[in-house]
DNA sequence: TATGATATCCTTTTT
DNA sequence: GGATATCATA
């Protein structure tokens, strides 16, 4: 038998083994999905299987890397020949070799969030379009999710029900921002994020020869997270998979938390019906947490009605009970879980590095970070990308941008005067309708301005300004050319002005920025480093050298998340909870279990919605090996004042057997069974329901109506004194103001249409309205967040 | 045009 | 509360 079969159990095993079938692996949490996956491609390569034909997506880089090695170790560097990847950075290659079948050039950039956002916001500008009815991140998460879709402008314009509903929405020139956005992507040389999947498919739509390739060349895929894909992957994996159908699928329905990326639960749901000659294999065994832990989260799950059957199990110890503790404010749950981590991890001979703490939203870090700083424990924090959000970073990479691909607007936009070198808004708005006119370029249009301007004095002195960065452009061009990756990136942080620019300030902010630069520089290095030793090893072709290009678009696909320091890794690890799917921890803390929060407020207003928060709980709950302990407080500083909170639902959902906690959780529960329960009574009755006693209390000594308003809550000193004040209610007066909806309106909203408002209560600075809605029934909205129009 | 002060948004999760 | 957009001023 091979020895990668040994210590498999027999699940894990037929999983491995059935490697030339279409295979559906249904992989509990923590059952050792990663290792049947690599299992079975070392097993594929073992049987002779050429690693050229095996295609390997993951959603993650940190999830192929670590099966790259994996894999290496079992059957050494035939792995290295493995496609393997994210699905963004596979098809940003493909679509790189491709370009110019769908209107591109190999040199396209990829636009990220901001860029994206900028050009809609010009757009709307462009059309003299009202900017409050058109929000672009509103515009722009529309598009995201047509594009997601596959529904292209063209067939966006076409389809009635969609223009319709953007009529409704009070956004009739949605189609035609889409359109326009798209075409000046194109134009720009440039695609988003989405482009990644929605061109790679028109590309594999369009080009016969191209797809045939592919489907020839990848005889073997397979999916990791296959629960998250969208319809834009789903589509490529059924086309590249059209000829040789041997398509492996791994996933986890119950860990399905990413439909807000446009993930569809239903691809997994359905996989045995597109591929009908499809093996399922179930791992049901958990090998990570204890028995506690794995029944809690089955019970926490089973309360969802949409799920696959499979019923997981741990053999391994009974194990502590989960814990949950209920804190005053946020700051005193900090406190707590702090305290309690550092004597758990000493207690447990364990490392920093063992223990790690979950949230449902990326400031909740912010108090946490704060009482880590001040007992002096190491820790790291993941926050998507913040690392590619600092404006110095952008900035450089928008040199490099412009100077790969000069069509891209956005990043010259970006560089043209940063640092500040004289050349204000009017002169871009100039150059930019030039560009307009001339259907070019702002880079091409620059030239003629430069030659066409009049020749008196102001005039000449901004031209001056123009053709020096068109000549810094020009040089760092010729550098590129000559330079190794590391020197062109020095020569462009130090010409343009951005490294004396922080410099010769003395702020921290400067320093810091300082270091970001110099982190990216360091990336290139090793970037090349590592490229030239592929070269070396003959995993690389000699004429393949590395390139900015090469370089660039990597690091636009890049997180955090990616750049791991291996060296001072013993740090406690906080993180949302969507970035601890894959995870596990001796020791997990779930900080901010309540109401509106975690699940939060906005989740539940959809239909799936409280089903995937709990998902997500569920996902929460399992990175827990040994134990995993849950909190939540009173009251909440969020949104720059207190708020009150009521434990989750989901602490009371969990059978109570395998919990124990530091106060009444049965009152918890029969209080919200109780509030469900009574749905007949008047609508403010309910609302008032759902806040505990001590609400109650404060709101009976709400002081008089001419409460000042400066009486709110300043500085979260967070003293005796001032809970006290808290708590009987002297900080939290009510605004005075009235609300600008009344008892008896009908509104509209854009999820539950139209309805009426039956109550409205005040809050500190909004207000919360009761409404019922003709077709969705009862809903509590704040007024501030809810998208509603008067009608 | 660059700068600092002030309004205004935004509050889910991210490749 | 914090980040970003807009405004006012030199």
């Amino acid at each position: 038998m091979s020895r990668i079969l040994e210590g498999l159990n027999p699940a894990q095993r037929e999983a491995v083994i059935n490697y030339d079938t279409p295979s559906l692996i249904i992989a509990g949490a923590g059952s050792g999905k990663t290792r049947v996956l690599t299992s079975r491609i070392a097993y594929m390569l073992e049987q002779g299987i050429n690693p050229d034909n095996i295609l390997a997506l993951t959603f993650t880089k940190k999830a192929a890397n670590e099966m790259r090695e994996r894999i290496e170790t079992m059957v050494g560097s035939a792995s290295r020949r493995i496609q393997m990847g994210t699905f963004h950075s596979i098809f940003a290659r493909i679509l790189r070799e491709n370009a110019e079948h769908i209107g591109f050039t190999k040199e396209f950039t990829i636009y990220e969030t901001t860029d994206s956002r900028n050009l809609i916001k010009t757009i709307i500008k462009e059309r003299g379009l009202d900017d409050e009815k058109y929000k672009p991140n509103v515009i722009h998460s529309r598009i995201s999710t047509a594009k997601n879709s596959l529904i292209t402008p063209g067939a966006y314009a076409a389809n009635a029900a969609l223009t319709g509903d953007d009529r409704t929405r009070q956004v009739p020139e949605f189609s035609n921002i889409y359109i326009e956005y798209c075409r000046r992507c194109k134009q720009n040389n440039a695609m988003d994020f989405d482009d990644l999947l929605l061109q790679t498919n028109i590309l594999l739509r369009d080009c016969q020869a191209v797809l045939a390739e592919y489907q020839q060349r990848f005889q073997y895929i397979l999916v990791d997270e296959y629960q998250d894909t969208n319809y834009a992957q789903y589509l490529i994996i059924r086309r590249l998979s059209q000829l040789h159908s041997k398509v492996c699928v791994v996933g986890d329905d119950a860990q399905s938390i990413y439909s807000f990326r446009g993930a569809k639960i239903e691809n997994i749901l359905s996989f045995q019906r597109d591929y009908p000659t499809a093996k399922v294999f179930k791992l049901e065994q958990n090998y990570r947490s204890t028995q506690t832990i794995v029944d809690a989260a089955n019970s926490v799950i089973d309360h969802n009605a949409r799920r696959m059957k499979k019923r997981c199990f741990s053999e391994g110890d009974i194990g502590e009970k989960i814990r949950i503790f209920k804190a005053y404010t946020d700051r005193e749950e900090a406190e707590t879980v702090i305290t309690d981590l550092r004597d758990r991890v000493r207690e447990g001979g364990d490392s920093w590095a063992d223990a790690a703490i979950l949230y449902r939203t990326n400031n909740q870090s912010l108090v946490l970070e704060d009482a880590l700083r001040r007992k002096g424990i190491p820790y790291k924090i993941y926050k998507g990308n913040s690392f590619y959000e600092h404006k110095e970073i952008k900035d450089l990479l928008g040199y490099i941008r412009l100077i790969i691909n000069p069509k891209d607007n956005e990043a010259f936009k970006r560089v043209i005067n940063t640092p500040a070198r004289g050349i204000g808004a009017t002169t871009v708005d100039r150059i930019e309708a030039i560009a307009k006119t001339k259907g070019c370029s702002m880079w091409e249009a620059v030239d003629s301005l430069v030659s066409e301007t009049a020749q008196d004095s102001v005039e000449r002195a901004i031209v001056k300004k123009v053709s020096d960065f068109v000549s810094l452009i020009h040089t760092l061009s010729l550098e590129r050319e000559v330079k190794n990756i590391y020197d062109f990136g020095m020569e462009t942080a130090t010409r343009s002005g951005l490294l004396t620019f922080y410099r010769t300030q003395n702020t921290p902010e400067a320093t810091s920025a300082i270091q970001n630069i110099e982190e990216l520089l360091n990336t290139m290095q090793e970037y090349s480093e590592r490229t030239e030793s592929e070269i070396r090893n003959k995993e690389r072709e000699e004429f393949d050298r590395p390139t900015i290009e090469e370089w660039l678009g990597n690091v636009m696909l890049m997180t955090d998340m990616d750049n791991d320091d291996p060296e001072n890794n013993n740090k406690v690890t906080l993180m949302t909870v969507h970035s601890a799917k894959g995870l596990e921890y001796n020791y997990v803390y779930i900080v901010g279990c309540e109401e509106n929060l975690f699940p939060s407020l906005m989740a539940m207003e959809g239909a799936d919605g409280i089903e995937e928060e709990r998902r997500l709980f569920y996902v929460a709950l399992t990175r827990a090996k040994k134990l995993a302990t849950l909190t939540c407080a009173d009251m909440r500083f969020r949104w720059g004042q207190m708020n009150f909170s009521t434990p989750s639902r989901f602490l009371t959902e969990i059978d109570p057997q395998y919990t124990e906690s530091d106060f009444d959780l049965r009152a918890t529960r029969r209080n919200r069974e109780l509030n469900t329960e009574k749905e007949g009574d008047s609508a403010i009755e309910v609302l008032r329901r759902r806040y505990d006693v001590r609400y109650q209390q404060q709101k009976q000594n709400r002081p008089q109506p001419e409460a000042r308003p400066e009486q709110r809550v300043q500085t979260p000193t967070y003293n005796t004194e001032r809970l006290r004040r808290v708590e009987s209610g002297i900080s939290k007066a009510t605004t005075t103001e009235p609300s600008m909806y009344s008892v008896g309106e009908r509104v509209s909203h854009p999820k539950f249409g139209v309805g009426n408002i039956t109550a409205i209560e005040p809050l500190a600075t909004d207000h919360k309205l009761v409404i019922n809605f003709e077709q969705f029934g009862q809903k509590i909205l704040l007024a501030k967040l809810a998208k509603l129009t008067k009608l």
